[in-house]
DNA sequence: TGTTAACCGAGACGGTACGTCCAGTCTTTCT
DNA sequence: AGAAAGACTGGACGTACCGTCTCGGTTAACA
């Protein structure tokens, strides 16, 4: 029956290959990340890699994404606004440190490779949407937020910005921007209700 | 001072390759153009591409610059909301064309090549956002807006959102969103001031 | 001291890859033979085949020499002429055939690997060649053959063309040619003895 | 018309190329040969090496024969046994030197290549051949051979042999060898005309 | 009858070479 | 003197196969 035959997949040559992978990317860029230059740091042999991954950015992108399982913590401090504006400053710090520039990175390479597009949405960005999701979802259960609300759409209203400066102008990001951001988004910006 | 020296003898030259360049970007994407192909369709040598352009992204996107000359018409019906609400919505009709995934594609190589993203950024973005930043200005002269607005906070809660959809998520990106990001962002999302 | 114990080795395993390997080298050639292919085709591991072979030349010509075991019937009519003329010409026969093309293909692979040389010189050709030889020296007692006569050279002139014309010049080898030969071999060329 | 336009070929890269891969060729054998060495030795990129021939084999027989121009010098002692004497004997020779042995593995590769055997017969063994049937063309004009001997049959009964000693049975090609050899052709073997 | 040594299938793995592709540069000849 | 043609370097890619190495499971002789 479901017995495993054959020699059993070192775990260990698959994480150091993650791990060399992902040491690389931070260094060097994914632009010159080579599946040699993995081979030799995860001390394994280029066939093998090739045998687990079909091209080098699905082993590039599993090496982040693997590396990448933390998630922001969720705030609950009794207060939407508070801990919306917590989560979009840490999250907005992270964009701007090494490890949002190898995102960043990675986004690109996504925008002509359906599979990468495919894989952070599913493996990054999905599960942390959920979590900010819950926030709001706290918030309008509370009444803080507008009756009849999409929640997609107040959550695109806040992130979306993050990544559109991130992504495309390279404006300061600051805690300041974000404290801007976050506050217009729940105020709105019109002087009467349209 | 600005003396236009050494300008290239046939201007049809250059504009045959950055048409060649456009027409390969839209039939094969970004990571299939290749300047050997460039130059055979422009019916010029490789030598005389690297002649005018440092690199092969340098001339790709110099060849989607100068073909995506048109901009957005301006809309002026008298209400901020009415005019931003038209110019987005024409920018996400545009953003889900054949000619914003080509955008997107040249956005994604921004993510690694500095140089890219200098050349979307001066010669793209920022004119377009002077035109929408039109828009709300004309609006708060009206008064239509909140005192103290800053106008870059509310361009990035609008336009954010649409590139965060395109380029991340790729979540729908019709009309009925737009519509309902614009009056949201208008709005603000909070059942009270904050 | 030595015991015997274990489970003894399956010679129908042994006998499935000589002929897996042997099937393979008919259809598709020296070259195209794998040693993954004969495995599955055995119904084996490649293991069990690193086992008992040193390596992949060793399986395709032992599978080819266990498969080749057949001899050319020695013929006896009495005149060394006729009974050479026969042999020569059967043997000519099997060069031409399938069979005879796999030979072709492992003597080359035996111009780069002393091992397979000697394998085949071993056992295919010595005896073989001692076959011949009856041939001659029945023919040298019955005083059919000059006094004195080095066999080993009248082998050779014999049996060399014809691995000339397969190995080399790839010319056509029919009967004709081959009584052609043995006639003049018989009979020598020149117009006075030397 | 035939307009050379373009850079030119460069003579003395390909002639680099040929010379690397036959020195290469010569230290370790054809089986040991890589183009990334040739490449390297020629101090070439492997991609110009592959510019020009469409796989190794096809670079290192040119190396070979463009090495292999010399031709026996054509002996022309008055007697046609002499004449081919001597000839066989150069060629046994050479046939058990370096180059002797670099021609062998270049044949065993031509048993499964048919575009190497198609080379070596026309660019190597054709014109050789020629010239030794000039030997026995001269012989059989001063009627030293047979009325009506087939040349071609007489060709094989010499260089036959010291191929299949070569190729095969690797047995001792030495000047006493060939003189046998020889002397047996022309006399022939039979005690008696057949 | 249970131990145990050897056998065997499945398949992971290192290593090495192959042949391909493309960016960029360089060198002629033609116009 | 500028441009076309196209040779050439350099370096990564992905593929193929060899031979080695575990595993888990099996089989027969021995104790």
């Amino acid at each position: 029956m479901n017995t495993k035959r054959g020699r059993p997949r070192n775990i260990e040559t698959q994480q150091s290959i993650l791990s060399a992978s992902y040491d690389l990317l931070q260094e060097e860029g994914f632009g010159s990340v080579t599946v040699e230059k993995i081979a030799e740091r995860a001390g394994v042999s280029k066939a093998t890699i090739y045998k687990w991954w079909p091209n080098k950015a699905a082993v590039v992108i599993d090496g982040f994404l693997s590396a990448a399982t933390e998630r922001m913590p969720l705030p609950d401090t009794g207060s939407v606004y508070e801990d919306v504006l917590l989560h979009a400053t840490n999250f907005a710090r992270f964009m701007i440190s090494r490890e949002g520039k190898m995102l960043a990175e990675i986004i690109g390479e996504g925008q002509s490779d359906p599979a990468i597009a495919e894989a952070y949405r599913t493996r990054y960005f999905q599960p942390r949407r959920r979590d900010a999701r819950k926030l709001l979802e706290r918030g309008a259960e509370r009444g803080e937020l507008k009756e009849g609300l999409d929640i997609a759409i107040a959550l695109d209203l806040i992130y979306g910005p993050i990544f559109y400066r991130m992504l495309l102008t390279g404006e300061k990001l600051d805690d300041d921007y974000v404290r801007q951001l976050v506050t217009t988004g729940f105020n709105g910006f019109s002087s009467r209700q349209v």
